[in-house]
This record gives structure tokens, sequence and C-alpha cells, in this order.
DNA sequence: CGATATAAGACTAAATATATCTTATATATC
DNA sequence: GATATATAAGATATATTTAGTCTTATATCG
């Protein structure tokens, strides 16, 4: 009952490229080091980032990927599920025909209920806030030792 | 992100053990096949559910599993942490050390919140309530087919 | 004591998650 | 157009977790 790695990873990328902001283009090497995430990993999840209309991915020499909107557009469960897909806290919840009567379900009743709420929180955070403040799971934002500096926009 | 079958049938033993009533003892056999679970796997289960006080295991002849308390006072929450341990919906939730800066990250403090109120709605939830009602897991309530039938309590 | 029922843990199988590797394709630059 | 660089796409490999089964031991009833 945990984000997969794969999902965690995701957020990563997206955070990373929301703190160069809306169509700065970023090397998958570049977001790859800075998130500590494997590049081929990384490749993975980009192409679902991609395929939910959330990144642009540029092939070639110079290539990278960037972000379609603004990272106040972007939520934490639009990545999430651009990932793992929709989220289903219990089996019964995806996929209602597993149970004889899941609209008849006590059970069943919280789990949506349950469900929804953890949707609604993912939902109400955005990108911009989320990329405003530190995160433990990327490198610092600019800071005195230089080598951690974010590449700068063109 | 998605409860295991072992919490799912941790769920449906309580469930059926709370529509008998607490210290009424049932066999693992018949809670096995009312519920539609392996019998060895929930004797696995059972033994979490002991250790975590929520009934009571009787060895030998007639021997057989029972609650421990009304089920008014046994939560959704606890019956499922007792089977897959405390919930963490992300890594560092549960692990704040796997992180460099927990404390400060604004992914981290999204996860807190979203983790909170999970656990708060599993706890809300009581067996008592959810054994007055229908539920899809179980076979339904004694009716008409009459090899449905709860067994009584003695 | 014998029959019955669960305990406990070893063991197996299956599913999923994680990571890597290889070949193909796209683009910039010369 | 040729070359270098970067990502695409999917096959493959590994590790971990989940799910289920089996065996031997132990407890209790009658």
């Amino acid at each position: 009952m945990r984000l997969t790695r794969a999902g965690e990873y995701g957020i990563r990328c997206v955070l990373h490229l929301a703190r160069h902001g809306k169509g700065t283009l970023v090397s998958r090497k570049e977001i790859a080091v800075r998130t500590d995430v494997p590049t081929h990993f990384l490749a993975k999840i980009a192409q679902q980032l991609s395929r939910a209309g959330i990144i642009e991915i540029l092939q070639g020499a110079n290539g990278g990927y960037r972000l379609l909107a603004d990272p106040s557009e972007i939520t934490l469960l639009s990545v999430i599920e651009a990932i793992i897909g929709e989220i289903s806290l219990n089996d019964c919840v995806g996929r209602p025909e597993s149970c004889h009567n899941s609209t008849l379900c006590s059970v069943h009743r919280i789990w949506n209920k349950a469900n929804q709420q953890l949707r609604a929180t993912l939902q109400e955070t955005d990108f911009a806030t989320l990329a405003s403040e530190d995160a433990c799971c990327l490198t610092p934002f600019p800071e005195a030792d230089g080598h951690n500096r974010p590449i700068e926009k063109k």
C-alpha cells in the first residue's frame, strides 16, 4: 500500500522540471543525476509522462524533456496516475465486478470514500507550490558549493 | 498502492466473526469457507490478528477463533495494520531517514497529510457498523437457501 | 489414548517492481 | 550528407513481494 519507485521517480522528474519552469528543455541525463534516478528507468517514466501530456520529449542532439504546462497547472495526482494508473486502494474499488455486489457492500463504501479523499488531496497539490519549497528527494536549490546549481534557462 | 490480499482476508475474517459477536467461537474451517480464504493462509492471518489482541485462538478439538472485543470497539484500521503493519503511502512517510531532510520537504508533507487522512478514515469505521450491513466479500446473511446460514451461537 | 483442530514455520509459485541492455530513430552541427 | 549525440522502444534480467501450500508439532476434547 505504498507508492512505487516509478511513481516516486515521476514526481522527482516533474519537480525538477518545474523548478526550471514551463517549456525549459532539460536533458534526461541532468534530470537523472539530479533526482538520483537510473537513466534508463527515467526514460520509461518520461514516456508515460509524455503520453499523459505532461511533458514533451525532444529527440536528437541537445534533446531532453520539458514541461508542457505551467507547474501551477500540474497536480500531484496527475503525475502519479500517469505512472501507476488510477489509484485504487482496494481491488474492489478499481474493479467493482470483482465482488458480487459492491454497490451494497459496507466495506466497499469505506474504501471508496478513502480513495476519493486520497485522490482529492493529491489533486489539490500543484507543482508550483511543491517546487517553491525544498524537497528532500532532490539535490538542494542553487547554493554556495556551486556544482549543485540548476542549469540556467536559455 | 493497493491493500494486499492478506489484508483483505483479515477484514473478511473479522467481519465474519463480528456477525457472531464478541466471544463466539467459530472454527477456522467455517471462516475459511464462508469468506473464501484458503485455510492455511487464514491460519497465518489469524496469528497476526491474535498477536494484535483482536482475536483469541483456541487449539485442540472444537478449536477455532473468537473476537476478544465487541465489534463496535474494533476499527478497520486496527485490523488492516495488524496484518500489513502501519500504513505508509510513501517510503519517506514510514522511514523519514530515507530522505536527507524530510521535515523540510514539501512532497513529504503532502504524503504525511494524505496518510493521516487515510488512517483517520479507517479508524472511524468499526466492525459493528460493517457487520450490520451486507458485504460483497462474504456469503450473504442467513437466507432462504438454508446452507448459507451462519452457525448458531452456542 | 485417539481423533480432531490449530500452530508454526519451511517451502513453492506467481506476480510485480526494478533495473539494465540493445537496436533503432531523430536532430544538430559540420 | 556524414557524424556525433541524445532519446525511443522494447526485450531481457534480477530482485522483491505476495500468495498459497505443505509438513511436522502441539493442544484439547471425549
